[in-house]
DNA sequence: AGTGGTTTGGTACTTTAGTATGAACAGTTT
DNA sequence: AAACTGTTCATACTAAAGTACCAAACCACT
């Protein structure tokens, strides 16, 4: 956050700058006027698709990106989660046994508490309702 | 296609309409430079995020958009993708039997048949797999 | 050294999911 | 008309998922 309105502050000075410069040159007619027009249009035209990278990225982020807060509001172990992410992948508690090296009733007593936490009744619902806080 | 270079067209005769504008506002003496400087900033600002935007909103249009093709390969039926939409909400065959006003043991055949067309072993994996041939 | 949270695992049980098979009906195609 | 496909539903069964309750072991904290 700090970062960002550093980076936008420079951004600001450095366009107020442009614009002073190319009235100067404009009066002491080093430059003409189109080249000074087209200066100033190239670089607002990056400006503008910066910018708009910058916010959309954000966008991005939030829509595909992990919310890890929220996997630490919901009190989401480390291990429930990785049970998370394997019923995401389709796994029943057998595999997911198996692939965690651990007993099927373990996985159960996981699945069981990931429910409660997520307030869903399936685990198929849980999927839904992860998706959703965007923590898988 | 051809509507994307309408759009570009347009927008380039309306921006050199905005520039001859501008040098001749500036010659005959109707505008001052920095009101001019700044019209155009703004104008180029704006080209540039809406172009932007556009490139974006194709890109992200291409990885979400459903594979309607794909579904009609692997030979699933309405009724059976409405099932697997359902299933995908997190609903059980009973709540699906009731939003779709059939029996469970219909949904139950449904959900079968999805099983076997898109080879799986549980309803997740379905979810999963159908993830992947982006038809949910 | 005890507290609290996590992880692990067990038993016993209920519920849901999924399979197999058969059957009736509507609409479409050949 | 006959064959085909999709939809509907039933019964009977097995498998998997999920609940409830308990308990031991571990780790970090202070």
């Amino acid at each position: 956050m700090k970062k960002t309105i550093f980076v936008f502050g420079l951004l600001i000075i450095a366009l107020l700058l442009l614009f002073q410069l190319s009235k100067y040159a404009m009066i002491s007619g080093n430059l003409n006027f189109e080249i000074t027009i087209a200066i100033i249009a190239v670089v607002f035209f990056f400006v503008g698709i910066y910018i708009n990278k910058k916010s959309l990225h954000k966008r991005k982020i939030a829509s595909t990106e992990i919310n890890h807060q929220k996997i630490k509001d919901l009190e989401i172990s480390k291990r429930e989660y990785e049970v998370l992410q394997a019923i995401s992948e389709g796994l029943s508690n057998k595999e997911i046994a198996y692939k965690l090296f651990l007993s099927e009733s373990t996985i159960k007593t996981h699945v069981s508490s990931l429910l409660i936490k997520l307030n869903a009744k399936r685990r198929t619902q849980a999927l839904q309702i992860a998706k959703d806080f965007n923590i898988i």
